[in-house]
DNA sequence: GAATCGTGGCG
DNA sequence: TCGCCAAGATT
């Protein structure tokens, strides 16, 4: 006996013996398996664990995060990356309460910001056991080693293949289990690097391993080049209080977020009146704090920071965007973990 | 379809 | 150090 249903019962009986116990999977509750599945979007598990916790502690239900500001689902989202998602949940949040309740389909799902054919897929089969496929980069790899699959996952002839492959897999009596299933095989056994075919459930069948080759799935296309851009950063100081920033909304970067002043590293030779041009008010600096103190890469940002103070009878305080914080202060604030690098490096 | 959005871990 | 990658969605 053979055949997609045989691999899927396969499939299900390990999951069944080696899933692993998390938060999400011990609840029936939309919301949370909603939250979660958002906050693992690019996200590994371990990373979403303490956020997770926090968030539906801080939001115990649909209607609390609904309720609650922006800024405050920004401050807990703090450090997770990936800003946007706060933003689509907290109006998804909305949008549901509106509505009077959760979607009970994925077609429905979709209809909500920040919802895409994954999360929809995901949120559907586990909470509401609709028999939909729900396809994140763990199984794509599974199914592209799995079908030895030529095209890439992301171009359009790989993803209608995976989601008919994935269609197939999806069990008629437990569509959520046997999607985690997938997922879960390619998080723990069919790693990006290093697969442990001989604990996989499907290594009898899987055709990449068939080749001697699981490893070179799923193909994928060459990757651009990243051009670093340097800047330099001002960590201003004033009666055990620093200054910072709120970004515009509409900015297509880390919106809504603090950060500290900071201008282009070429207009340094300019920097009063660089910054006075982006940021408004007085920015005579003191002469005494003197040049550049710490340098910082994060990602392709260069960030040589310059620790100081501003001369008496600025008026940046008047910007309704800057405000003044204690050091501890600024850990509970929206802001990147870039800055929180730059902040902890500048108190030295 | 390609680019973009954060961050941390890994070999 | 560097490239890749990780439970994607949006424009």
């Amino acid at each position: 006996m053979d055949g997609p249903r045989c691999e899927s019962q396969d499939l299900l009986a390990w999951f069944d013996r080696c899933r692993r116990d998390l938060p999400w999977r011990s609840t029936s509750d939309p919301y949370r398996i909603w939250v979660s599945e958002t906050m693992l979007q690019q996200t590994q598990v371990e990373r979403v664990l303490p956020y997770y916790e926090q968030l539906v502690s801080t939001f115990s239900d649909v209607d609390a995060l609904a309720r609650a500001p922006l800024e405050d689902v920004l401050a807990v989202w703090s450090g997770l990356g990936y800003y946007r998602r706060a933003r689509y949940l907290h109006a998804a949040a909305r949008q549901i309460v509106a509505r009077g309740g959760f979607p009970r389909t994925m077609a429905g799902w979709l209809e909500l910001p920040g919802v895409g054919p994954y999360t929809a897929g995901a949120v559907a089969s586990i909470a509401f056991g609709e028999r939909v496929p729900a396809i994140d980069g763990n199984a794509a790899r599974v199914l592209s080693r799995f079908a030895a699959l030529e095209d890439s996952p992301s171009g359009k002839t790989g993803r209608r293949r995976l989601t008919a492959l994935a269609e197939s897999l999806v069990d008629d009596d437990r569509p959520g289990d046997s999607n985690q299933a997938l997922m879960e095989l390619g998080a723990v056994v069919c790693r990006p690097s290093q697969p442990r075919c001989h604990e996989c459930p499907l290594e009898a069948s899987c055709k990449g391993r068939l080749q001697g080759a699981a490893e070179a799935y799923p193909r994928r296309k060459p990757s651009r080049q990243v051009i670093e851009e340097r800047r330099l950063g001002v960590v201003v100081r004033a009666g055990g209080r620093v200054l910072l920033f709120r970004r515009p909304e509409g900015a297509s970067l880390l919106a809504g977020l603090w950060e500290i002043p900071w201008i282009a590293w070429c207009a340094r030779d300019n920097a009063a009146r660089e910054l006075r041009s982006r940021y408004g008010g007085n920015w005579d600096l003191d002469r005494s704090c003197g040049w550049v103190r710490h340098s910082i890469t994060h990602r392709d940002i260069r960030f040589e920071v310059w620790t100081g103070r501003l001369t008496s009878g600025c008026h940046i305080a008047e910007n309704p965007e800057a405000g003044w914080y204690t050091e501890t202060e600024v850990g509970g604030l929206a802001v990147s973990s870039l800055v929180d690098k730059v902040m902890r490096c500048a108190a030295d």
